[in-house]
DNA sequence: GTTCTTACA
DNA sequence: TGTAAGCA
């Protein structure tokens, strides 16, 4: 009988993939053909058909088509082992990779739900310590632009999962934070009561305005405000509203006055 | 009609 | 990796 082999386009059939990668694995020096035919064509036989299938299935578990290449030629067990134990261990990498970004997926929709709950813009919360980092100060008239970010020297990958803080101290300048961990951050906020209040602005009036609205609210709840007034800019929050930006004035609850 | 090579996004 | 042109 002639003709026991078949053709690349049936070759991918078989195999359910495209005959550009059969070719492409044939470039690389992974899989050739039984032979080539008088036309040119190329012509795989049932060793070929094995062969592919191993391929597939280490490309499957993560090997590079060079590191195929590499132990066909000169390749041991322990070397094959040792390769999928290093591909087990950058998939559990990429897997933690993807969890930790569905998690932050979910924290943000978990943002705007409560957002959406609370009956009030105000909030009395107990808070965990938390920490700070100061990344620069800003004079008070000054306005924020992209130079002064630039400049800082620092860069912020991750800026846009962050939510700055800009602190208010007593008569200094403007300092903007981001939220760290204990070891790097270099502000305390220390464990208490704050009053948490929700807003959103398009410009700088609006936010002194609602600042106005936060102390009035304390004043007439007779709560002692402590510490640094603090303004958050809600990064995620602003995901979802095209031109508005969302912040929370916030500051700890020093004591409620008696009446 | 199918495959081959080469080039390109 | 897919797509396309020009050939055999």
């Amino acid at each position: 009988m002639l003709n026991t082999e078949i053709t690349i386009s049936e070759l991918a059939h078989l195999m359910q993939v495209s005959v550009h990668q059969i070719r492409y694995f044939e470039e690389k020096g992974i899989l050739y053909p039984a032979y080539t035919a008088d036309n040119q064509y190329r012509m795989y036989g049932i060793d070929q058909i094995y062969r592919l299938s191993h391929i597939l299935l280490m490309r499957k578990m993560g090997l590079s088509v060079q590191a195929i290449r590499q132990w066909t030629n000169e390749g041991t067990s322990d070397r094959m082992e040792q390769l999928l134990r290093q591909s087990a261990t950058r998939i559990e990498a990429e897997m933690a990779r993807l969890r930790s970004l569905t998690e932050f997926i979910h924290k943000v929709l978990e943002e705007k739900a409560s957002t959406e709950t609370e009956a009030s813009a105000y909030q009395r919360v107990q808070r965990e310590v938390s920490y700070l980092s100061s990344w620069f100060t800003i004079d008070k008239e000054t306005k924020l632009d992209a130079r002064m970010l630039a400049q800082q020297g620092d860069t912020i990958p991750e800026l846009f999962k962050t939510n700055i803080h800009y602190l208010y101290e007593e008569g200094g300048p403007i300092r903007l934070c981001t939220e760290a961990r204990q070891e790097n951050g270099d502000i305390v906020l220390p464990e208490g009561e704050y009053l948490v209040y929700r807003f959103s602005a398009k410009g700088e009036e609006d936010i002194e305005h609602h600042y106005e609205r936060f102390e009035s609210y304390a004043e007439r709840h007779s709560l002692l405000l402590t510490g640094p007034r603090m303004l958050v800019e809600k990064s995620y929050l602003s995901l979802f509203s095209q031109d508005d930006i969302h912040y929370e004035w916030l500051a700890r609850i020093d004591r409620t006055l008696q009446l």
